[in-house]
DNA sequence: ACGAAGACAACACAAATGTG
DNA sequence: CACATTTGTGTTGTCTTCGT
């Protein structure tokens, strides 16, 4: 994903990534294009970190103008992206106003992870695949590909030498159009019957093909969604109940009168909202509590 | 061989919230 | 009040594949 966190020691499984940013041939945002027009400029912020150590994108901005809008970033900024992204620089956490701090990853990451080798782009590949179906448990190869942002084209003749080196196992599921995979040490586990709230990032819902196609569920993050257009609201988390997706409701913490706001509630077809008051009640409670607010 | 459908890439376009 | 913060989605156009 593209701000996910990930754990460190997946760091050499991502270095392929970074070297075709790197070398221009992964496309990214117009960053690739400032960098080939600006290289000496990007060099010299590298060097500034390097040299003074981690800084966000507000200390190196030379802006004088207002900010017009999210995306409207200023040349350090783009450049310090741009280093984020060939991973010549990381982040290190972010300020006390949400601002990503950077540095280099020599400051940032274990000597350990350093030191590990570099996989090919074929083995690293082939990796993120095997800790995908560890994840997802049956999953088509479009599934795999999406759990570390691969791309099918690409992932598709892998999947099929996994499974000739019989790593994966090719089966099939009902009501599936396309073909599934399973890990050669994958067990039918029992069925299990989750209820929770779960965040608009989820990885349960962030594959939103295989989300649909396993709990009929249509989820989109409405965040970036204009008001008037918003179905469901802003900040929409997907009630799952008994391992079904029962609904979705809109919360928001209202932090100076410590208040859990319901914003809506919006049930599946077919689901009746007298079914689900309990448990949404319960876990609405939950969150309420691990939020620190009162009513 | 042809048309249709599907896949894919490129592109445009979006705001509420925490902190000091 | 000022100020800082990301990436998901739908559309459009193009290429690929599939079925007849």
């Amino acid at each position: 994903h593209e701000a996910a966190h990930l754990p460190v020691e997946l760091h050499p499984m991502f270095r392929f990534k970074m070297r075709a940013a790197r070398s221009g041939k992964m496309k990214h945002w117009g960053l690739t294009s400032f960098y080939a027009e600006n290289k000496a400029f990007v060099k010299r912020i590298l060097k500034h970190v390097e040299v003074n150590g981690s800084t966000s994108a507000r200390e190196l901005s030379t802006r004088t103008t207002k900010k017009s809008s999210w995306w409207d970033w200023d040349e350090a900024k783009t450049a310090l992206e741009y280093l984020f992204l060939t991973g010549e620089l990381m982040s290190c956490g972010r300020g006390s106003d949400f601002a990503r701090v950077y540095d280099i990853p020599e400051r940032v990451l274990p000597k350990k992870i350093l030191q590990m080798p570099t996989p090919s782009e074929t083995e690293a590949r082939k990796e993120l695949l095997v800790r995908a179906i560890h994840a997802q448990g049956v999953a088509t190869m479009r599934d795999l590909a999406d759990y570390y942002r691969q791309k099918p084209a690409v992932v598709k003749p892998l999947v099929s030498e996994l499974v000739e080196q019989g790593v994966l196992r090719e089966v099939s599921v009902d009501g599936w159009q396309d073909k599934a995979y399973v890990h050669r040490n994958a067990q039918l586990p029992k069925r299990l019957f989750a209820t929770a709230l779960l965040s608009p990032f989820d990885s349960l819902v962030w594959c939103r093909p295989r989300n649909e196609r396993l709990f009929n569920f249509h989820y989109r993050i409405e965040i970036y969604t204009p008001q008037a257009k918003r179905k469901f609201g802003y900040y929409v988390l997907p009630f799952m109940m008994n391992g079904e997706m029962v609904g979705r409701v809109d919360l928001k913490a209202d932090r100076a009168n410590s208040k859990l706001l319901v914003q809506s509630v919006h049930t599946e077809r077919g689901v009746k909202r007298a079914t689900i008051n309990r448990a949404l009640s319960t876990e609405l409670q939950h969150m309420s509590s691990w939020l620190g607010l009162r009513r």
